[in-house]
DNA sequence: CAGGATCCTATCCGATACTG
DNA sequence: CAGTATCGGATAGGATCCTG
């Protein structure tokens, strides 16, 4: 929505910065930031997960709403799809390098909060 | 919603983390990575600014979600408030160190973000 | 096991109007 | 300027059922 050209016309003296509507960084921060992808993404810093481990892991997530996240994330090129064909079907999903680059921050930001929530149980 | 006890019961073998609902930071998390949210806290990390300068500084946000973005803000203890008791009225909002902490991870998310999608643009 | 399809509801959020 | 209040449409997201 409003996908109107948008230059950064700021007068040269502003002193804060303009984040416009059509960067198409936002997007991807979006899928990022979004309510579960944050959590995708930080559970496949440490090593990569099928799908079940994946909506164990994240409590709270239903199979819908994780498969739309991955869907998201892969068409992004934050995380990688490997289908082993076999009876029962096998998925393992896992970070790209993007990914792993777009992780960092996330878990750190993750750790920051937690840690000055509750100081004595963050150790 | 779901703010029944949660304990990490897993199983000791469990190679993923496990992330509960009822995790307090998880609040703070939305908060922070909410739609409007992180733009609010990147803008505010280079200066302080008044509600107006955020305003026209996050591209496409309303003036209903701004304020109610930087409520929660406050109440988290992210971003502190100051009026001046001037007419026209006065408010600035600033980050608090934890709000300085936080942001700085998504600083470095967004432009490693940024950087990915124009490299040559993004210098 | 890994999902797609459908339905339906909670909430998000923008537009508008009004206040100190 | 810096908000609050209310309304209504869009959308996110959960529950359920079904498929390869």
């Amino acid at each position: 929505m409003a996908e109107g050209v948008q230059l950064t016309q700021v007068d040269s003296g502003a002193r804060y910065e303009v984040f416009h509507t059509d960067c198409p960084a936002r997007d991807v921060v979006g899928h990022v930031t979004s309510r579960w992808g944050i959590w995708v993404l930080i559970s496949l810093q440490g090593n990569d997960l099928r799908f079940y481990e994946l909506r164990e892991s994240i409590q709270g997530v239903s199979e819908k709403m994780l498969a739309q996240s991955l869907r998201a994330l892969v068409a992004d090129g934050l995380v990688w799809r490997r289908v082993e064909p076999a009876t029962p079907p096998q998925v393992t999903y896992g970070l790209t390098e993007f990914g792993r680059e777009v992780g960092e921050p996330l878990t750190e930001l993750f750790g920051r909060i937690t840690r000055r929530l509750s100081p004595r149980d963050a150790r």
